[in-house]
DNA sequence: GACCAGGCACATC
DNA sequence: GATGTGCATGGT
């Protein structure tokens, strides 16, 4: 049976979409700036993480052969706009390792790994959770993953849909089995959800002129 | 100067 | 199993 908060879901998609078109995600060149990208990002304006990759790609480290080899200290220092400097430098050298001992150094060969494995092998990575790993699955591999954040539950919460406290797997869960499995409108849903929330849905709400509106439960 | 941003791991209860 | 805390820069 198809419950109302069926319709809802896709109604707020059809909303954005018509409100701002296609987002062309994920912001970066080839696989691996995205997988940087989603590790630079956490818990972290975008806009800082621009300057951390710009930084990357002058240097040309944006690739995993020359990140390998480059010494934490370089690499925390270029990536230092990001915050949380050396954490994510921990973090992208435990990806690293991950990359070169089990798929010898190849994002092709990660490519060609089965989803549920894929995203095992990413989630064991210290510093890759749910949501970085989601967001590498869909943007970097293509694969049908939703991806929640924390925008996905307040937007979502406030709109009555589930609690904001509901946990990653229930909200995940809650958009897959509304939506279906097409990996191109978890990429525009998602990415339409950030373009949204930047705007109109941050701690503070400015709810005038939101494309979104009144989203019914009938 | 306070608050916030496309999380995550770890400690503690 | 829930809740709290450290990690850090740059924009508003």
């Amino acid at each position: 049976m198809r419950s109302s908060s069926d319709k809802t879901v896709r109604a707020a998609y059809d909303r954005l979409y018509e409100a701002y078109g296609p987002q062309d995600w994920w912001p970066g060149d080839t696989r691996f700036e995205i997988i940087v990208g989603a590790i630079l990002t956490q818990n972290t304006a975008w806009t800082n993480v621009e300057k951390a990759i710009a930084n990357l790609k002058r240097e040309r480290i944006l690739t995993p052969e020359a990140m390998k080899k480059a010494g934490k200290k370089t690499l925390a220092s270029l990536i230092r706009p990001a915050g949380y400097y050396n954490i994510k430098t921990e973090r992208l050298k435990n990806f690293i390792a991950m990359l070169f001992s089990g798929y010898g150094g190849s994002l092709a060969s990660m490519a060609k790994t089965p989803t549920v494995t894929l995203r095992r092998e990413l989630l064991s990575v210290n510093g890759i959770g749910p949501e970085t790993c989601d967001s590498i699955m869909l943007y970097a591999f293509n694969r049908p993953v939703f991806v929640v954040d924390a925008y996905t539950k307040r937007i979502f919460s406030r709109h009555g849909l589930f609690k904001e406290t509901a946990d990653y797997h229930y909200v995940q869960k809650f958009f897959s089995d509304r939506v279906g499995p097409d990996a191109k409108v978890y990429n525009e849903y998602h990415a339409l959800i950030v373009r949204l929330a930047k705007k109109h849905c941050r701690k503070k709400p400015d709810c005038v002129d939101c494309p979104l509106g009144r989203l019914e439960l009938s």
